[in-house]
DNA sequence: GGCTCCATTTAACACAGGTTAAGGCGCCCG
DNA sequence: CGGGCGCCTTAACCTGTGTTAAATGGAGCC
């Protein structure tokens, strides 16, 4: 079984059992953290990027009265922060949903992982536009959309990532977390949060299962509810490039 | 008279007059683009990054039935898209504010030069992280903050991303565009803006000399008003990170 | 100087979403 | 089996921001 990290580069770049071999050794050895932890800490020097194995996580950030905002979800296969290494301190923290399996990755060994391998370094090149692809359709949604498109949106999403990772099937996934969170990654109120849910549940875009089951039954009105077109850079590189990281 | 790229770079890594060179020389020869046209559309391929030389542009992203988010400004010294070669299609679009002068860096160069010279390996590495800790602040203004304090975020960060390259002063700068371009950038009605900015101008917050001038009459109150601090990891690399890129 | 055009401001009104608070419901635990 | 505790939902009300439209003001031009 490949670890989610290989799954997710798989439909991106070709790669070859020496990498296959090379990513599935990347963050061991594996680290626990219990839900509810904290990871990582706005504003502290970061050392290592972080490979989740296993669990769900948030990057958030907070004001100072409070206000929350969950930046994104960091699901198995996630690379967070794989560019630490140029980033002097942490911007966001981050925070276990669930127990979590993980593991580090010194910066220093992001370096020459990058300088070693073309190929592992285009992995992290690719972890790093992916995850700013997320982050501005994030900001898409937030910034133009209402709240009814805008859970749509983070639905669809949290879906389309789960999948790539084997971790939902055609028609839905389970997400171990209440609305609070699923509220503060909207920018939205848990109380209009939940109202609009109830609306997309009747209008059949969504079945909720309690307490964790999403059902999507109808995959392209949910899709067409949500106004903005999928752009995870999800699909394979063009050729002329993965031949110069054969190299 | 260093390159505004140079002038970026030099706050966070020691380079070299050979590193100062390669940098200079990126993205030449140097091309031209009108204020108001297209130099990157939402969904199509592309195939290099672009280094603004010189003039103001920003990227942003258009919903089916028009509605437009501004995702960031590109100015002098910026790389829109530094890991473009890892990219399938470009998420956004990106359009001239102002006449502008511009170098374009080919996907295949990107990777040849990052993999030849670990500086420059680094320099886009940081551009890339860069420009996505401004967008998960961006993200934060636009999720969690008010339209008070979200304008003044923004204009905060224009302001301290062209002193970096020196194209403001102590006291201000100017921005050549209108309250619309902003209005899209911080997800706000034109005509909320203009009741935004008219309040933050009576509060003394700023003062603005038309038809482009920005004046920040008091850094510290405006910084206040924002509720987020500075963290676009314009400091320094530790020195450990620096010695491994010396090599 | 007066006209036109464009960008900005003001005004009046509408509505999405926030707030506060109360109610329902399932689940754990005694 | 009953009580209590979290979580979610509903309700009533309030406010920030959107919308539409008209007024103002400055820059260029005749």
């Amino acid at each position: 079984m490949p670890t989610p990290l290989v799954l997710k580069l798989a439909r991106v770049l070709d790669l070859g059992a020496a990498d296959v071999a090379a990513l599935a050794a990347l963050g061991s050895p594996s680290r626990r953290c219990a839900a509810g932890r904290s990871l990582v800490e706005a504003g502290r020097r970061m050392s290592a990027a972080i490979l989740v194995h296993e669990g769900w996580a948030v990057r958030h950030r907070t004001l100072a009265d409070g206000r929350r905002l969950v930046l994104d979800f960091v699901l198995p296969g996630d690379i967070c922060d794989p560019a630490v290494f140029v980033t002097s301190r942490a911007d966001f923290s981050m925070q276990a949903l669930t127990d979590l399996r993980y593991g580090l990755v010194q910066s220093e060994d992001v370096l020459d992982l990058v300088n070693r391998s073309p190929r592992i370094g285009a992995a992290f090149w690719w972890a790093e536009a992916h995850e700013e692809a997320i982050t501005r359709a994030h900001l898409v949604a937030i910034g133009r959309m209402s709240a009814y498109e805008r859970v749509a949106y983070l639905l669809w999403e949290l879906w389309t990532r789960l999948r790539v990772v084997n971790l939902a099937d055609a028609d839905g996934f389970e997400a171990p977390f209440g609305q609070d969170v699923l509220a503060d990654a909207a920018g939205l109120s848990y109380v209009h949060l939940s109202r609009t849910l109830c609306r997309l549940d009747r209008d059949g875009l969504i079945h909720r299962r309690p307490p964790h089951g999403w059902r999507i039954p109808d995959a392209a009105r949910l899709r067409e509810a949500m106004q903005i077109s999928d752009a995870l850079h999800l699909t394979p590189l063009p050729r002329r490039i993965q031949q110069r990281l054969s190299r």
